[in-house]
DNA sequence: GTCTATAACCGGATAGAC
DNA sequence: GTCTATCCGGTTATAGAC
């Protein structure tokens, strides 16, 4: 179950090279002893490198969890990419997509306790809510927006339009479950997803419904405000 | 809007009195300079003790941080006397509980990300689905058990009794949300609680009807299998 | 100006004496 | 139950090499 973790594949100046290795040294050592089992010592060392050294690539040691983070994600969407190829149904897609999250996650799943733990604090730049995340999320939605706007399913067009956002929250959920999931073969996760994706799509059909339009409004419309005034002007 | 924290009332042993006295200057302190602004040599300071004296009765920093939970948990019971003997519908028991539930826990919000960021931590006993944090879940999920069956709405007896744990997890929710809110008296919380709490009355009473059904089961049935799985045997 | 290394600093945690 | 002394590891300051 614990697929091997491949070093990345091409560096290019002496800097990258270097920071890779810092990169490649990390996610071993998290793998082999856990991330507070790891000190940035062993780290710098197992990459050749001086303590000082790492610190001048990474400005912390939370900071070289965002590393693998990019790793995992680029990983994820090469994965979707087949299974949106061959689903084009809400169901399959939104199954695919989610299944592929957790399998390509899996050789990371112990470190991605702290990754959420790191994540969970509204100060941290990590905080998957916070302006600094903003690419990040904007990734992860966009692909949600693929499952919905390419699915063949009939959507209330009100409710395509912010699905992709919704969906996004739903995948965060999933995986705070998987997250806590000990089970062999993460088979509670699975089953999460496979219950809960058939319910979605369930309920998207049902929210198309007459009967269901004024509670459908007011959810998208609560939806709209809270992110209207989520950030000032600025933000 | 911050209120002042109390110091809590009766010491009695020598104990007790020492413990007391290190949590009120951890919670000073806390509120004071944050939690990262805040070393345990302060609090040992602050408490007049030593150090390692600060540690003979908290195993850790962040255990200090469930001696504030207790706390709050116990002001927000007090708080819930009234709406509960006030209110008398599903939806006003509901929205009641939940605004206590921010109100009481108004003066303690700068600290309360840090609960969260520990909470995430799959190791963490701090973390709500724990097997340690088995007591205060319960109580948590005994309140929403009292809102639910004290209600005089009319509820399928099945989703009845789900119903505490669903709304505890909704709780957890409306709190995360609550710790990333920024807004002027938390004016974006107010907004998410009034409308969602709407929006699960409507969802109950709709939850009802012969349509419903078997997403209703469905739904009902995932909580069960996972629960029941959750923890083999032993745990 | 890009990169690397050494030597601190600081604070959470522990050991062990009283 | 309380203290003092110490460890350990993340982080920073800083000096210098390429």
């Amino acid at each position: 179950m614990p697929k091997k973790i491949e070093p990345v594949p091409p560096p290019a100046t002496k800097g990258e090279r270097t920071r890779a290795a810092i990169v490649d040294a990390a996610l071993k050592l998290f793998h082999k002893h856990g991330y507070d089992g790891t000190t940035m010592r062993e780290i710098a060392n197992a990459a050749g490198v001086s303590l000082g050294n790492a610190y001048y690539y990474f400005e912390s040691k939370e900071h070289l969890i965002q590393a693998f983070y990019e790793r995992t994600h680029l990983e994820h969407l090469v994965a979707c990419e087949r299974v949106l190829a061959r689903e084009k149904k809400l169901e399959g897609r939104l199954r695919g997509v989610l299944l592929a999250k957790i399998d390509t996650a899996e050789p990371y799943h112990r470190i991605s306790g702290i990754l959420f733990k790191t994540a969970a604090d509204p100060k941290s730049p990590l905080n998957p809510f916070s302006p600094a995340s903003e690419p990040v999320r904007r990734e992860a939605t966009d692909l949600m927006r693929r499952v919905v706007e390419e699915s063949s399913n009939k959507i209330p067009t009100d409710l395509r339009e912010k699905l992709p956002e919704l969906l996004w929250l739903y995948e965060m959920s999933v995986i705070l479950f998987w997250i806590h999931d000990e089970s062999k073969g993460r088979a509670r996760t699975r089953k999460l997803i496979e219950r809960t994706v058939e319910m979605l799509a369930k309920l998207v059909m049902v929210a198309g419904l007459p009967l269901m339009k004024p509670l459908r409004s007011s959810a998208l419309s609560l939806v709209d405000e809270l992110k209207h005034d989520a950030l000032p002007p600025g933000g």
